[in-house]
DNA sequence: TCGCCCTATATAAGG
DNA sequence: TATAGGGCGA
């Protein structure tokens, strides 16, 4: 630990007035005195040393060779080529970082280096991640190396958050105006059904949120309305999805509001239309920073090209680090291409890779690299331990089924506690968030202190929402789908029937819904109960608009909340959940005392809120394999390793081998968050939507190297899982080189099937073989008596696909993939 | 307009 | 199995 904030802050204004070379030394100076002057209270440690300004390595310029001479400190502790990333500040670089092998300390140090340095100032830094987490540490870790630097670095955070500042600053270029909404997935949503229904189209038929998510991939790929093929639209609504989205866009200009994805989209479409504009960020920011560009999509790829033109023929000191192998994110939009391609992008870019890893065992990062070599596309990297130690082997367990699997790893849990370890360094990683359930269940019976990670976000819910509707709704007059989100709510007797009167008018006018509603007030088209009611509504949100002039926003927000009878709502509502909903509204009320503005606030509800996550108490973590990216663990627990669950079918159905490969991705970042303990588990059932189905082990077992793994068997299993002297070939990518299960009738058609299409004879993917689950028809029938090789005789009850429902005689009723079944 | 009942649906989830 | 959203009757 360095120093407490409170050292810290007294320093903070005068970083932030600084303007010139001179000052800044002496701020150096004074922070180089705050540690001086709490040597004697804090232990401080020489890695997270701040900047000092005497020596800076002579290395990097004329300016800085006037400092003297010397490693500063903040190099310390730094291997060769994490030092050599820190200081190659001129040119594109590209710094490739396995797993744990220190790439946010790199990231930071070297913000901290250019600013020690003095080749630019915070506000010349931009610096992009993808979630606020990521930000807040790079905010906070620069701050404990510099001092106090974070003010002064108004260009560090998530793509959206600094697209949204551009955007906001010049919004009347596009179309908007500086005090935009950000609509979320939710509004997005609501937005186009409107739009579906205006244009007759079914929306049973062609779902609102299927078309969100199209518009969605359209403009993480940078594609405007104007600029999408047939062919990208597919048959949607009989090829209107074009107009669609042109609808839309036009909808979002009259809301004045922007999507997500405009946040990025818009602001290219800026810098396109103004080079002026784009030359002044281009002149700007003397250097470019990005986090996880295995994460970033075309959009943001684009966007980044812009800003980091060469300019005189001088390269751009953009800076990008990321692993490719981590890449998990492709089904929103990322492009690992983006990463591979970063060389060819870039001219005269160099390359680092970092490859001394200083978190796993030889053992564990032994199996991960292992698997991860089985795919294809990568650039390639080696890890290294730095841990010195071979470990525990990675160990296998199959079990009977996933209530087996929660009783078997809560006994691990247990066992490591008994021997002192504590919750906090214990996570079990999930491929889909229906798994948590069985553990949570079972932790509550063995009293085991558990956190959920993940699940719906603070804004998300329901009462936050609506509370923020009305906020919107007062804030800016315009916008429609607050408005209408509350009007009924708290129930008002404002329904369907007279939503839709206030739209067309509003549409036929041209008018935002709450015009339109005012002057449906003023003549007889409503009833008079409506009338009246809608009356009274809006004089209250006169009221409140007068109001906020002078109201501290959090007293307006509870006003607003108790005069609209919303607070009210929840008091009478008995349901179990009530309460919380109520107690999530004062934290919304609390929580915004510390913005000074309403706008403010919005903004940062729009993009920043999370949930707290309450890391305090000792407990372990639950949480998805995609939630557990850049965290670690000394235990970690990897269950349902089973074809279908995981790899994903979804991932195969859809994306097939590039689905598969991220899927094996994935599989790596799960292993890789282990430190000394890394145990994966299967269950052979598993009940899906109620519906047990017989499970096959995950192809990724066998990708496993044998000597680094150690497979258990807990007795109560069927069969098992037999694993070892077969991991030659994965059985799903080659000729089958088994001869037991797979020569089932379902199997053999399957291998014709592939055969006849004519398709390569390469690698089958698993969709393929297993549980297709659409186009071929099963070659079995109700009522036929069937084999199975697990449960015995039984009766085909129904038949969906190639997924068979069976009446077993023994078993009972199960869901099985017809290629294990025979007639019998 | 409200509220109940029925049915369709169920990967991952950042901003 | 759980839930959300739509349809329909009072």
């Amino acid at each position: 630990m360095s120093h407490p904030d409170a050292d810290a802050k007294p320093f903070r204004r005068s970083w932030q007035s600084e303007k010139n070379n001179t000052r800044r030394l002496r701020i150096y100076n004074w922070a180089n005195a705050t540690y001086i002057a709490n040597e004697n209270k804090i232990r401080f440690d020489a890695r997270k040393s701040i900047i000092q300004p005497q020596s800076a390595p002579p290395s990097t310029g004329p300016i800085t060779s006037q400092l003297g001479t010397g490693t500063p400190s903040y190099l310390d502790g730094l291997n060769a080529e994490q030092a050599l990333a820190v200081t190659s500040i001129d040119g594109p670089l590209l710094v490739l970082a396995g797993a744990g092998t220190g790439k946010t300390r790199v990231l930071i140090t070297r913000i901290a280096h250019i600013l020690a340095t003095r080749r630019a100032r915070g506000q010349e830094i931009l610096a992009v991640t993808f979630t606020n987490k990521a930000a807040r540490e790079m905010k906070n870790r620069v701050g404990e190396l510099v001092g106090h630097a974070v003010e002064g670095m108004p260009w560090l955070g998530t793509f959206h958050a600094i697209g949204a500042r551009m955007l906001r600053y010049h919004a009347e270029l596009v179309g908007l105006k500086s005090d935009f909404t950000i609509l979320d997935t939710d509004d997005q949503v609501r937005l186009i059904k409107q739009l579906l229904v205006a244009d007759n189209i079914d929306e049973k038929r062609w779902p609102a949120r299927q078309l969100a998510q199209m518009i969605d991939g359209w403009k993480n790929r940078g594609l405007g309305p104007d600029r999408i093929k047939a062919a990208d639209a597919g048959d949607f609504a009989n090829g209107r999805a074009q107009k669609i989205y042109t609808d839309y866009q036009a909808r979002l200009k009259m809301l004045n509001a922007a999507d997500f994805g405009d946040l990025l989209l818009e602001n290219i479409r800026l810098f396109r239309e103004n080079p002026a504009i784009l030359e002044t960020y281009q002149q700007r920011f003397k250097f470019i920073l990005v986090d996880e560009y295995q994460d970033t999509n075309v959009a943001q790829y684009l966007w980044l090209r812009l800003l980091a033109q060469p300019r005189n023929d001088t390269p751009a000191n953009v800076c990008v680090v990321g692993d490719d192998d981590q890449s998990i994110y492709g089904w929103r939009g990322a492009e690992v291409d983006n990463i591979l391609r970063f060389e060819a992008d870039f001219a005269g870019a160099k390359t680092i890779r970092l490859e001394r890893n200083y978190r796993s065992t030889s053992n564990i990062l032994r199996a991960a690299s292992h698997l991860i070599a089985h795919n294809e596309a990568r650039l390639g990297k080696t890890l290294q331990t730095d841990v010195g130690e071979e470990g525990e082997p990675v160990s296998v367990t199959s079990v009977w089924d996933s209530e087996e699997e929660a009783r078997q790893i809560g006994e691990q849990i247990e066992q490591l506690q008994r021997k002192g370890d504590a919750l906090n360094s214990m996570a079990i990683l999930v491929r889909a968030s229906f798994q948590m359930r069985e553990f949570e269940e079972r932790f509550i019976t063995l009293g085991l202190n558990y956190r959920v990670i993940g699940g719906p976000r603070f804004y998300e819910r329901r009462e936050i929402r609506d509370a923020l509707a009305y906020l919107r709704a007062t804030h800016q007059g315009a916008d429609d789908l607050a408005f209408e989100r509350i009007v009924n709510v708290p129930k008002r007797g404002l329904g369907d029937a007279t939503i839709k009167i206030l739209h067309d008018h509003a549409r036929a006018s041209a008018i935002p819904l709450m015009l339109s509603a005012r002057q449906l007030c003023e003549t007889e088209e409503l009833k008079p109960r409506q009338r009246s009611t809608l009356h009274a509504l809006l004089a209250q949100f006169d009221d409140w608009a007068i109001r906020a002039e002078a109201l501290p926003h959090h007293e307006l927000a509870e006003a607003i909340l108790d005069e609209s009878g919303y607070t009210r709502m929840w008091q009478d509502d008995k349901s179990a959940n009530a309460q919380g909903r109520l107690e999530n509204l004062k934290e919304l009320v609390r929580s915004m005392s510390e913005f000074e503005t309403l706008g403010g606030f919005l903004e940062h509800i729009s993009l920043v809120m999370e949930r707290d996550s309450g890391e305090a108490e000792d407990a372990i973590s639950i949480m998805t394999l995609h939630g557990a990216k850049g965290l670690e663990f000394d235990s970690v627990f990897l269950p349902g390793w089973e074809e279908g669950l995981f790899p994903h079918q979804r991932a195969l159905d859809e994306s097939g081998r590039a689905g598969l490969e991220e899927e094996r991705r994935l599989c790596y970042v799960g292993i890789t968050r282990a430190r000394y303990r890394c145990k994966i588990s299967l269950a052979q059932n598993r009940r899906i939507h109620g519906l047990w189905q017989t499970a096959v082990p995950s192809r990724f077992l066998d990708e496993l190297p044998p000597d680094a793994v150690a497979v258990t068997d807990t007795g109560s299993s069927y069969g098992g899982y037999n694993y070892g002297g077969r991991q030659t070939a994965s059985r799903f990518d080659k000729t089958d080189p088994f001869q037991s299960v797979y020569q089932s009738p379902g199997w053999r058609r399957a291998r014709r099937q592939n055969a006849d299409r004519g398709s390569d004879p390469g690698p089958l993917i698993e969709g393929e073989l297993v549980a297709r689950s659409v186009n071929s028809g099963s070659a079995y029938g109700v009522g036929q008596r069937i084999l199975h090789l697990k449960f015995g005789y039984g009766t085909v009850a129904g038949v969906e696909g190639n997924k068979l429902t069976i009446d077993f005689e023994s078993a009972g009723r199960k869901k099985v993939i017809d290629s294990f079944v025979k007639s019998g």
